[in-house]
DNA sequence: ACGAGAACCTGTTTGC
DNA sequence: TGCAAACAGGTTCTCG
């Protein structure tokens, strides 16, 4: 569920629950996700104020009033559930920790396949702490442009899938969102990495930008319509040009369909490609 | 050193 | 209908 613009989704309904507010009880139901929670994991937090909730590429970060800042990743399934009624809300199946603030709701991180994991680091070490000090540019941010994602690929003997998918290269896009924004740019997924320099590199920085703007900008509209801010992908999933279409036609060029043309699927490092053969080359 | 594939988990969908 | 296989939005480790 989670690339960039699920987990901006998710900061922004936090917002109004947990920004300025003190965790007055912290719950951790088991040990580990992916891998160990500190050992102090509660300790840690309970009794601290939010003082801010920002995002780096697919990572949640709650910076705390101890200088400390609560790093969350989601994983493959993890979700983040507002529960505004604990007393009347038992715990689900794969709740592993649960936040409680003064107001007397409740964060719950939810994770069957636990893919998801969280850590704690000093404020300071922010930047250069294990989690975050490889990743790539922003790709929202001014740091982020053809020239950057030129010299990322620059040498690079891999498909453009498989370089786009790689954290370094640039910050929380995830398989859906590498197919869009390929299919935007009009450059075939098994195209060779080291190949899109220049104007390709320009376009491919400028769908990729147009893409996540457009799925924020979605998934902010569906948060108004639901309570809970579940993570689920919201009205973005509609508009998915290629993404789980396999067979349809191409929404933007005249291939057809099948059987000669439309939106096929293959499979690249394990992992399902859509794309359009006619269009993007 | 690099890139492809396997591994890590559980739930849901697909196909025989 | 029932069961097994395939598949799922991510990252990290191993192996060639």
């Amino acid at each position: 569920m989670p690339e960039l613009p699920e987990v901006e989704t998710v900061r922004r309904g936090l917002l109004p629950v947990l920004e300025g507010r003190r965790l007055t009880q912290v719950r951790q139901l088991r040990p580990d996700l992916r891998f160990p929670l500190p050992l102090d994991f509660v300790p840690r937090l309970e009794g601290r104020r939010v003082e801010q909730i920002s995002r780096r590429g697919k990572f949640l970060l709650l910076h705390l009033d101890s200088q400390e800042v609560l790093l969350i990743h989601l994983g493959m399934s993890g979700r983040i559930l507002l529960i505004d009624d604990p007393a009347n809300s038992p715990l689900l199946p794969h709740d592993h920790v649960v936040w409680r603030t003064e107001e007397g709701r409740e964060v719950r991180f939810n994770d069957a396949r636990r893919f998801g994991f969280m850590d704690i680091v000093p404020a300071g070490e922010l930047e250069t702490c294990k989690a975050l000090a490889n990743l790539g540019p922003e790709p929202l941010g001014n740091a982020f442009n053809g020239p950057v994602l030129a010299a990322a690929l620059r040498g690079r003997n891999s498909s453009i899938k498989a370089a786009l998918l790689d954290q370094r290269v640039v910050a929380g896009l995830g398989n859906i969102y590498v197919c869009e924004a390929l299919y935007h740019a009009r450059l075939s997924p098994r195209r060779l990495a080291r190949t899109v320099q220049g104007q390709r590199a320009e376009r491919l920085a400028a769908a990729i930008r147009d893409v996540l703007r457009q799925a924020i900008a979605a998934g902010g509209s569906s948060l108004r319509d639901y309570v809970q801010t579940s993570g689920e992908l919201g009205y973005f999933q509609h508009a998915w040009a290629v993404y789980g279409r396999e067979g349809a036609a191409c929404p933007d060029c005249s291939c057809g369909g099948p059987p000669h043309g439309g939106i096929v699927r293959i499979v690249q490092s394990g992992r399902s490609t859509f794309f359009c053969a006619q269009r993007q080359r």
